[in-house]
DNA sequence: TTGAAAGCGCTAACAA
DNA sequence: TTGTTAGCGCTTTCAA
């Protein structure tokens, strides 16, 4: 068994409470035995039992992240950019636990932690977030918007976003602009989809269901959707670009359009989405929106911890911009 | 404050205890009572403070996941693959917390965990290996070969792996085969190179040290490692074949190939390690060497819930084989 | 089959 | 400034 406040108290020949009271910087103890007793805690190497502080103050000293899936349609890149982001904000006694949805909601506990920061990709996600609150939990939901009252909820606008990379296709005269697209039920497939729609009614330019494809948000589908694309457009005239939810399958159709013989970004310009690290390096370098995912996670953690603190929050619903890089991949 | 047992007791008309024998399945309780407080116990969502339990019985119901860092040198696809393969293993009350030791291991209290599976990336690590074992933590180290008096360690055969990719370079007549390396100070850097030398003396080739490049594991080191080796052999001959210790810096070098407008595999041959998403999608298609990532952190992780439940470990020095995958980067 | 008492390691409240 | 007592929610032990 490991070092307990009583042990110290034993061999320093005090009461547990003046420990506790030591190794907690309360001042009402004099520097003799806060000295003392330091010196022992430190001899021994204790570590406070958090279990047992945490049944007292009723404190978890964690925080969960959560994701919709750990699986599918979570590209690496931005995993890891959501953790960071949330870890870089983790006060020293805290821990960080992952979970995803797939292991089923009715498994998570709440009373495991003081809070959750959710990351949210899809609009089944709702019954997570109304289970959370319901519970009470302390809740912060990132990526994705949810109206719920008094929700703190950190986005970006990925609706204008992708608008201004279509608004843009079309003004360096692109006609014909193809959509290699997420699942349709996440929610980024949607706005994204969304923005593109904008961008071709502002312009005045017919939208062609055929043109629209799903590529899983993975590399593999990107390629696919762009194979199929190419195929149908045989006989007619194939797209002048394709803007692609995410720079995933961006890479995907960038295969595909190299092993039908077209030149990117003269026969087809590409655009991606998120700004992950392959953009600078793929052949021509892609062009992409870049989404701000590291400050959207650090943001929602700095919320959430405010919210557990009961301090204020200075803005519930921040949407972050985001922005259009352009580089190769478009003429 | 949430329910408790004690909620559930009062509204059942029976002791505490015997909801808490219903609850945990103890058969020492009649069926209609059992029947009475699971009902209870779901009317009023009650859920176990695991906090408490863990005070009683010392189990912690989570386990660690220790990265060296989560920040550089850690691939994406690399730590996503780790996640899935602990948290696949996972039983149904336990979570992952994720940690990495630059936030210092000093603040780590294994007293919040019933183990920890450590991501060993480096000799560095040592410390905090023997911190673990000096603690009587339950550990697993997974990634790096370390010898400690039975640990558990499940590792791959990264010096094989890498000398049958170069021994394959040289059976196809390249006879100049540069290495982009990952930082020296990762164990993987050091044995890839191994395995690279090896194959060079088996093969009676000299080792050239200017063809060494460190390439940071990132894909703009790979880029700015391939770029100075090209520049460098300018006046000499340039390599007909380029080893790369892992994927993305392979994905980097294609760039700076492809910007100095040679051919991939016909002037150069490149070979990546791990087999990531990508391999298949570049232009021409990677070829590398396969490390089972996520079977090893499953394993490891099996044999932690092993060691934490006091079974028998079967094999608690695991190394797994690589593969190579050969596909058109080289000729 | 059920209940009462004790205690896991810690802190809050009160007393000395 | 220090100590005593009680209790957080749970399980183990022993008694009924």
């Amino acid at each position: 068994m490991l070092v307990t406040i009583k042990d110290i108290a034993r061999i320093a020949g005090v009461s547990h409470m003046t420990v506790s009271r030591a190794l907690n910087g309360n001042n009402a103890v004099t520097d003799e035995t806060r000295d003392k007793v330091l010196k022992i805690a430190r001899e021994l190497n204790y570590r406070p039992n958090l279990q047992a502080r945490s049944l007292v103050m009723n404190r978890k000293y964690s925080i969960g992240i959560v994701f919709s899936t750990l699986l599918s349609a979570t590209a690496p890149s931005f995993m890891q950019a959501c953790l960071n982001g949330v870890y870089q904000t983790l006060a020293k006694d805290y821990n960080l636990i992952v979970k995803d949805l797939e292991s089923g909601l009715e498994h998570f506990n709440f009373s495991r932690v003081d809070g959750v920061i959710f990351v949210s990709q899809q609009e089944s996600d709702d019954s997570f977030i109304d289970f959370a609150l319901s519970q009470g939990a302390n809740l912060v939901v990132i990526n994705r918007q949810v109206e719920r009252e008094s929700l703190i909820n950190v986005t970006a606008d990925e609706v204008a976003g992708a608008a201004s990379a279509v608004k843009f296709l079309i003004e360096r005269n692109c006609q014909r602009i193809a959509l290699i697209n997420g699942p349709a039920k996440i929610q980024s497939s949607i706005d994204r989809r969304q923005g593109y729609q904008q961008a071709l009614l502002d312009k005045n330019i017919a939208i062609v269901s055929d043109l629209i494809k799903d590529g899983k948000f993975s590399i593999q589908g990107g390629y696919d959707a762009m194979k199929v694309i190419l195929q149908e457009s045989k006989d007619r005239q194939i797209p002048d670009a394709v803007f692609c939810s995410n720079d995933e399958m961006a890479f995907g159709a960038f295969k595909a359009i190299n092993e039908a013989g077209l030149n990117i970004p003269n026969e087809i310009a590409v655009v991606g989405f998120n700004d992950s690290d392959i953009c600078q390096f793929t052949t021509p370098a892609l062009s992409t929106v870049k989404k701000p995912i590291e400050e959207m996670a650090r943001l929602g953690a700095e919320a959430l911890f405010a919210l557990i603190n009961q301090e204020a929050i200075a803005n519930p619903l921040q949407q972050l911009g985001t922005e259009l890089v352009i580089r190769a991949s478009v003429r």
